[in-house]
DNA sequence: TTGAAAGCGCTAACAG
DNA sequence: CTGTTAGCGCTTTCAA
C-alpha cells in the first residue's frame, strides 16, 4: 500500500517549498501562475489530497467543520428525517456530519458523545435521552456548542428546538371529546422521555379539563416496539369497558395500536407516517415537521458556532392536528 | 471562552511531563499508582480531555477510528435501516461515522468523499450513485477501504453486498403470471441506477421467458417521488387497456401505485414498508433486509479494515416474495 | 513572489 | 518508573 503523499512529495516533485504548495491548495493569491501550474501538475501526478487531521492541528483556534449528531436511533423515520435535514444545513455550511445513536442508553450517549468531542467537533445536534445532562458543561465550557432537539436536556441549559407536546396532546382530546368520546384510552413509550412525559400529562389535563376521572385500567407505558402496543392494546379490549378512543403517544405505538383495533374505534396517533391515509379507515395523527426541527436546530446551531452568543433560546415549533376521521368523526355510537 | 486544556497544562499541574500524562491518559502500564492518581485529579480539575485530531497525525500509519457512510438520503427508510447497522458495527469496532447523503447527484457525492478522504476516513460505505467511480481510485490506492452497497459502483472493482435484483423481478413476475396475469404493467424510478436497471430487465426477460409480449403502453421510468408514481398510474389506468397487475421498482413508487390503483388489480412493490400487511388489500412485496445488508457491508469494511486483502468480492443477500393477495391471488378475472 | 523556521498536541523511540 | 528529544503534516510568522 502506497503512503499517502504529503504536501513534502509535492513540493520536492513541482522543485518548491511547501508553503507554495500550502498557498497553491488553498487558492491563496501571491503565487506566479506558472509556479501554480507547476504545483498542480505534481498534485495530480501524485494524486496529493490535502490533509485535514494535519490541518486542523496546526490552525488551533479554528473550526473542524464536523459537526455531530446524536439521536436515538437513524432507523427511526421521524430521526431518520431530521437527520437528512441537518445534514443538508451542515453541508451549505461547507461542515461533515458526525452520527451516532443512543438507543436511549446514557451510558453510550456519553461514550459517544465523548467519541465526538475528543474530535473537536465544533457543535452538537443533541436529542437527549432521560437524564442528566450535566456532563456536557465541560464540552460546552470548552466551546463545544450544543442545541438540543425534539427533547430538552436536563442540568445544562441549551439552545432547544421543541413541539408543544403537552397542548398539541390536550388539543387531540379535546378534539375526541368534543365527538362524543369518553372513555378515551393513552397508550405510549417510556415515561421517563421528556416528550412522551409531556403527551401524557397533555391526556391527563384534557380530561381533568372535561371532568373525565382518568382510569388507570386504559392506560399503558412502557410500550417500546409495535409489537408490545399490539398486546397492550389487544389484552385492553378484552377487559370490561374498553375504549371508544385511543392516544398513541407516537408513531410506532400508533402503528402496533392500529393492527389490534376494532372498526369503529377512534385513533389519534403522534407522528404522522407514511400509508396513514391510505389506510381504512385512516389514522387522525398529530404531526410534527422533522424537517423544520432539524433545519431550525441545524441553523441555531451555526448561528451559536459563528459567534452568536445571546442567551439560550427555546424555539416551538408547531403541530398540525390532521384530522382523517379514524372513527372519532361518527362518534363512540 | 476558555481555551481547552492541553497535555502540557495537565503536565505542569500534577508536575510531571507530558509522556506521563499520556501514559496515564491511554491507560499504559508502567506508572505509578500515586503518580497516576495525581494525573488524573488534575485531568478533572482541568476538564481535559484528549485531543485525538493531534493524536492521529503523530500516530501514523495508524488508523482514525472513523468511517463513511454515504448514502442516497438518510430519510429514506431503507437507507436510514442500513446506516443504522452500519453505525452498530462501527460502535463495536470503536469507530465514529460521518455520515452524507448524495441525492444522486454524482457532484455532491464526489464533494462529499473528497471531505470524507481528506479526513483520513479508515474506510468508505458508499451506495454509489449513477456514473463512473474511477475518481475513487486514489482513495483506495492509498489506503481507504471501500465497500459498496445496494447497488455496485462502475470503473472500480469494490467490494459490494447486493441483492439478486433482476431474479427476484424475474420471481415477482412469474409469480404474476403463474395467477394468471398477462397484462402487467411496470412503473420504476429512474433506469440509470444499477438496481433498478436490474429490476426492469428481470421483468422483461419473465415476460418474454412466458411468450408475453413487452408492451411499451404499460411501462414508466424515472419515477422519482410518489406523487409520480400516483400519476403515472392515474394515466395508465385511463387508456385503453389497462394492466392487471403491476410491479414497482421500490418502495416509494409502490406507495404511490398503491394510491391510485383500483381494486382487483394486483401490485407487487419492491422494498417492503411498514403497514404494508396493514393495508386493505395489502401489498405483496419483494422485501430485503437493510439491517442485514448494512451489517453486512460494515464487517466487510472492518476486516478489510483490520488487513483483509484477498480479492474483491460481492455478496449477493436474499430476498422474500412476501405473497399477501394483493389482487394476484383470485386472478385477474 | 517565495522560503525558512517554529510549533500546533500528541506519541514513538530512546535514555536515564 | 519517568523524562527528553524528535517529528507527524500542516500553517503561521517573518525574512529574503
Amino acid at each position: 500500500m502506497p503512503a499517502r503523499p504529503t504536501m513534502k512529495d509535492v513540493a520536492r516533485q513541482a522543485g518548491v517549498s511547501t508553503m507554495t504548495v500550502s498557498r497553491v491548495v488553498n487558492g491563496e493569491p501571491g503565487v506566479m501562475p506558472e509556479t501554480a501550474a507547476r504545483v498542480h501538475r505534481a498534485i495530480r501526478s501524485l494524486g496529493y489530497q490535502r490533509d485535514d487531521v494535519a490541518r486542523q492541528l496546526r490552525r488551533k483556534g479554528q473550526l473542524t467543520q464536523t459537526v455531530g449528531i446524536l439521536l436515538d436511533n437513524v432507523a427511526d423515520p421521524f430521526m431518520a428525517s431530521l437527520a437528512s435535514a441537518v445534514e443538508d444545513v451542515a453541508r451549505q455550511q461547507g461542515s461533515v456530519v458526525l452520527i451516532g445513536s443512543s438507543r436511549d442508553d446514557p451510558v453510550r450517549e456519553r461514550e459517544v458523545v465523548s467519541a465526538f468531542t475528543s474530535r473537536r467537533i465544533d457543535g452538537l445536534i443533541l436529542i437527549p435521552v432521560a437524564g442528566s445532562h450535566r456532563f456536557l458543561r465541560n464540552a460546552v465550557a470548552t466551546g463545544t456548542r450544543v442545541v438540543c432537539a425534539d427533547r430538552s436536556a436536563t442540568g445544562l441549559k441549551t439552545d432547544a428546538v421543541v413541539v408543544d407536546n403537552r397542548g398539541s396532546a390536550n388539543r387531540a382530546i379535546a378534539h375526541l371529546i368534543a365527538h362524543g368520546h369518553r372513555r378515551i384510552a393513552y397508550l405510549g413509550d417510556r415515561l421517563d422521555i421528556w416528550t412522551i412525559e409531556e403527551r401524557y400529562a397533555g391526556y391527563l389535563t384534557a380530561l381533568a379539563y372535561a371532568g373525565i376521572p382518568a382510569d388507570p385500567a386504559i392506560v399503558r407505558h412502557g410500550l417500546r416496539l409495535a409489537d408490545d402496543a399490539t398486546a397492550a392494546m389487544t389484552g385492553m379490549l378484552a377487559e370490561a369497558d374498553p375504549p371508544t378512543a385511543v392516544l398513541a403517544s407516537n408513531g410506532i405505538v400508533g402503528l402496533g395500536v392500529r393492527a389490534a383495533l376494532p372498526a369503529g374505534t377512534a385513533l389519534v396517533s403522534f407522528d404522522d407516517f407514511l400509508l396513514a391515509a391510505q389506510l381504512d379507515p385512516p389514522v387522525t395523527v398529530i404531526a410534527q415537521d422533522p424537517v423544520a426541527m432539524g433545519s431550525t436546530a441545524a441553523h441555531l446551531l451555526f448561528s451559536r458556532i459563528h459567534g452568536d452568543s445571546s442567551p439560550p433560546r427555546t424555539v416551538v415549533l408547531p403541530t398540525r392536528l390532521v384530522a382523517r376521521g379514524s372513527g372519532e368523526i361518527s362518534g363512540p355510537y
